[in-house]
DNA sequence: CTCCAGGAACTCC
DNA sequence: GGAGTTCATGGA
């Protein structure tokens, strides 16, 4: 992995990763992980998603699988924030063949040959679960207008190139903000579990801190289960997409249709850590191989 | 009109 | 302890 500092037009800090490890950018930010990022045409490639994470607007670019550029960031940056982010010091390539070595299934092995580059998002543990609280019995296209919306009253702007983005707001703000204010956002019965997460949160009944350091999955999931409207399917996304938990192995209607197509021996608990990794190859051919 | 979406709480038996 | 119902909203 070599990564050079060069300037793009602007002014605009930037970087080129060569030898770039085993991620495909448009995969990892169209599989539904993540739903603050969009493709965007800044600069001129083939692909490029730019969003913010961590109160930062960044713009992700790939022309090819080995290369990736990241805008608006330092090599500082990288080291940071992107490069855990994007999860590129795993080892993707031995997770997959770890994967097909320990569940020898062909539909198991098409899916991870179609997701081939995904990399599952180190994103921030608050972000993560409000945002798959939003999820729940939703569509990604309207989960990400009401965050969008979340993020934009409630967030910090934040400038690049003359447009404005904003970051995730905190639980204290949207606490602050309060149950009808949420709502207002089309956020429905979801309003008020977003309200009880912020509640616990800012009191400390749930310490998302302690959650991030814990070990034992049955802790987390029973900590998160103390926030109303978080049952095993949210708090499993959370727990895979913040906490950095890839044991986690969320289960919504997409996936009951995948395991319609795994053998009944299938069990999940077999690929340890990789569960999770395993479930998004699962997810994201399930979702997108007809489309 | 009905059905569905990265579900969970609630209400019955 | 499981099965069925309800909860907001908008797109198909």
């Amino acid at each position: 992995m070599i990564v050079t500092e060069f300037q793009a037009k602007n002014q605009i800090p930037a970087i080129k990763i060569q030898n770039c490890p085993y991620i495909d950018i448009f995969k990892s930010f169209d599989c539904g992980q993540c739903f603050r990022f969009d493709p965007v045409s800044v600069f001129d490639h083939k692909y490029e998603f730019g969003g913010v994470a961590f109160g930062r607007y960044v713009i992700f670019a790939q022309d090819s699988f080995d290369q990736l550029y990241i805008y608006n960031c330092t090599a500082k940056d990288f080291d940071l924030i992107w490069c855990k982010f994007l999860s590129l010091e795993e080892n993707y390539e031995e997770i997959d063949k770890s994967i097909l070595s320990t569940e020898k299934d062909i539909y198991l092995k098409n899916a991870v040959n179609y997701g081939k580059g995904i990399r599952i998002l180190k994103q921030d543990m608050w972000e993560a679960l409000c945002s798959f609280i939003i999820s729940q019995n939703n569509n990604i296209p309207r989960i990400k207008k009401i965050i969008s919306a979340m993020c934009e009253k409630y967030g910090e702007k934040i400038e690049f190139l003359g447009s404005f983005h904003y970051s995730f707001p905190s639980a204290n703000v949207l606490l602050d903000a309060g149950v009808d204010e949420i709502l207002a956002l089309k956020t429905g019965f979801r309003a008020k579990y977003i309200i009880d997460a912020c509640s616990k949160i800012v009191n400390n009944e749930v310490s998302l801190a302690n959650i991030y350091d814990n070990e034992s999955f049955d802790f987390c999931l029973s900590e998160l289960y103390k926030i109303k409207g978080v049952g095993l399917k949210v708090a499993s996304c959370a727990l895979l997409f913040g906490f950095n938990k890839t044991e986690a192995f969320p289960v919504d209607v997409w996936m009951k249709r995948v395991l319609l197509n795994l053998p009944s021996t299938f069990d999940y608990n077999r690929l340890g850590k990789n569960a999770g990794i395993a479930q998004q190859y699962l997810f994201y051919y399930e979702r997108y191989k007809t489309t």
